[in-house]
DNA sequence: CTGCCGTCGGATAGCGCTATCCTAAAGACA
DNA sequence: TGTCTTTAGGATAGCGCTATCCGACGGCAG
């Protein structure tokens, strides 16, 4: 048996040495055994195992991060709070990385490149063991913040094959593109496109929209409305109102979230417009409370909790250095019709 | 002029004794220029500034945490993300504590003494700066976890003085009676609380709104309508159904927060039930979409983001070891009267 | 039997900071 | 003027881990 040092210090913590001492092993045989770093005979191991559990060792996290250039936290960027897409999203991914030992460090954005990127240098200076970021799309500056630091990274929400790029998602263009075509199926013929906030997601649905009506010889330049301003039930009461103002009259609107939505058929009931039989509506994502309205709101169904539990275990493997069968992830939608249309 | 260590390393990271070197003085005096710890001559200070905008240092946390037995993070242990009232508060945490040069680490507890209890512990683990908690009811180990670990702790969402605790919030209790008041006042004799969740502030509500009642002479023990289960709009909706099956008829229901009472004003336009007329409806916190409702739902207006914003800077003295004049704050409420009374 | 390689425990040397002690110089007071 | 404070910079010694190199040992081919 080797010499090792003895137990010192009178704080509470208890150290590896501490732990090392118990067990008659060196500091670093302790910290392989319990990182399965490496092959340790499993007899050490145990005796390790043992000398843990007696002890109540817990590894310092900060010595940790500081010793081997990485925390032990994932760094997650979403654009929203206030969106139950979000939060869902995020329930799933820490359900996933807290069994894992990962905490969750969330940052966020309110829709800003800026402020994104600030966040972001932010975070990599935390040396984070991984990131979770919304969206494929942004600036060249971030993408290279990103590239650069050499930590995983897995895109949510948007589903695009791309070298080197990990995402999990759905096609927001086809799932657009599905509703507009389910309202077609309904004989709705002139059908309107209302969004707010504008980001990335949101215009794909846009671009599936009219695509489809493009298809269809029903396209109109006019039916588009968009409104750069943040989402939310009110706003979706004016744009209702504003929408069915114009002539000739549209006889559908498909807006692109469900908050939206939900205020325009709280405005129709306010107007006393007929919904579906004077104007179609139909939203997006599926929120909480779009099947309690009045009528009930046909929406898509967004696989966020899926999405959410499907990166983090696509994050975890990329952090362990394990190949990744498959780096671009489509876990699809599902279209709802309820009564709205 | 004294000896310094020469620049070695060749990874892309400026420490602090390439900081010190530029500015020719020791690495200790750069540390304590740049956290104005103890005195450092201003000449000194402003080489030391130059030296740190040239080469573009900046501190690396996990070597503070280390060194400091302290990270630059605060611990944030909220209920649940999809109740939009815990949104406003983290925004606002957020806001105040980002500027400060604290990350914010969000734990969601679920509403679960336990798994309160065992993610204060991870969290603690990383040594936070302080802790922001909800409430002040807890297990006894878990305030005793806080006590021992000597983190800074502000409580959120209640104010009771009481010695060593310190609080931002308002009187869940005042709020209930004073909505209470106001259906008194506006000739309701037969008043229902109906909550969900069952969490301490729902509960004071409660005793808020018994109180009045019973000073009134109209309290009735069938008038208490309690579920444990999370707090939704279709909860809301089945809520209202079952109290209004009741005899003899209620005729005014006071739902512990505005979820519940918005499913219930749909449930009313669903089944043809007239608000306020047949029934009058009061809700809790005004959250998004209240307004929109229709009728336009009676709540009340709970500082959540000034909450959320002085527990912050009142955490920041703490931290900063400053004295905090007032260790419990109340914020008040508002009470705001809409059509559904 | 020799030499080479693979296996696995240990000693060593930091990671990048800060707590702490030390010391020189500058005021304070009689 | 001499002694007793203050004031402020620096050297030293870690914080509690892990990366890295070393070397002992055993198996195995030639």
């Amino acid at each position: 048996m080797t010499t090792h040092p003895p137990r010192r210090r009178a704080t509470g913590r208890v150290t590896l040495s501490d732990v090392a001492h118990a067990a008659g092993v060196s500091p670093i045989t302790v910290s392989r055994a319990l990182r399965g770093e490496r092959a340790v005979d499993p007899v050490l191991v145990a005796r390790v195992q043992a000398a843990v559990a007696k002890l109540g060792y817990v590894p310092d996290p900060a010595a940790r991060a500081l010793a081997s250039r990485h925390g032990s936290h994932v760094a997650v960027l979403i654009p929203m709070l206030s969106n139950a897409l979000f939060v869902d999203l995020l329930e799933a991914v820490q359900r996933t990385l807290r069994p894992a030992g990962y905490q969750t460090l969330i940052g966020v954005t309110h829709y800003d490149d800026g402020e994104e990127e600030q966040l972001l240098r932010e975070q990599l200076l935390h040396r984070p063991a991984g990131l979770l970021v919304t969206g494929l799309e942004r600036h060249a500056s971030t993408r290279q913040l990103i590239a650069h630091s050499g930590v995983p990274c897995v895109h949510l929400m948007e589903s695009t094959p791309s070298p080197g790029v990990h995402c999990v998602g759905f096609s927001q263009h086809a799932a657009g593109a599905d509703m507009t075509r389910h309202l077609l199926a309904r004989g709705r013929r002139r059908i309107a496109f209302a969004a707010a906030q504008l980001d990335p997601r949101t215009l794909q649905r846009l671009s599936g929209w009219r695509d489809t009506l493009q298809s269809a010889g029903l396209y109109d330049p006019t039916l588009e409305w968009l409104n750069p301003a943040p989402s939310s039930l009110a706003l979706g009461g004016r744009m209702f109102e504003q929408i069915m103002g114009q002539t000739p009259p549209v006889d559908a609107i498909f807006f692109c979230n469900d908050d939206l939505a939900q205020g325009a058929l709280l405005a129709a009931l306010r107007l006393g417009l007929a919904v579906p039989e004077r104007v179609a509506i139909a939203g997006f994502n599926d929120l909480t409370g779009s099947e309690q309205m009045l009528p009930p709101l046909t929406t898509v169904r967004t696989p966020r909790a899926e999405i959410g539990q499907a990166a983090a275990a696509m994050l975890l493997a990329l952090m362990r250095g394990e190949p990744v069968a498959q780096p671009c992830v489509d876990l699809g939608y599902a279209l709802v019709p309820r009564g709205s249309t």
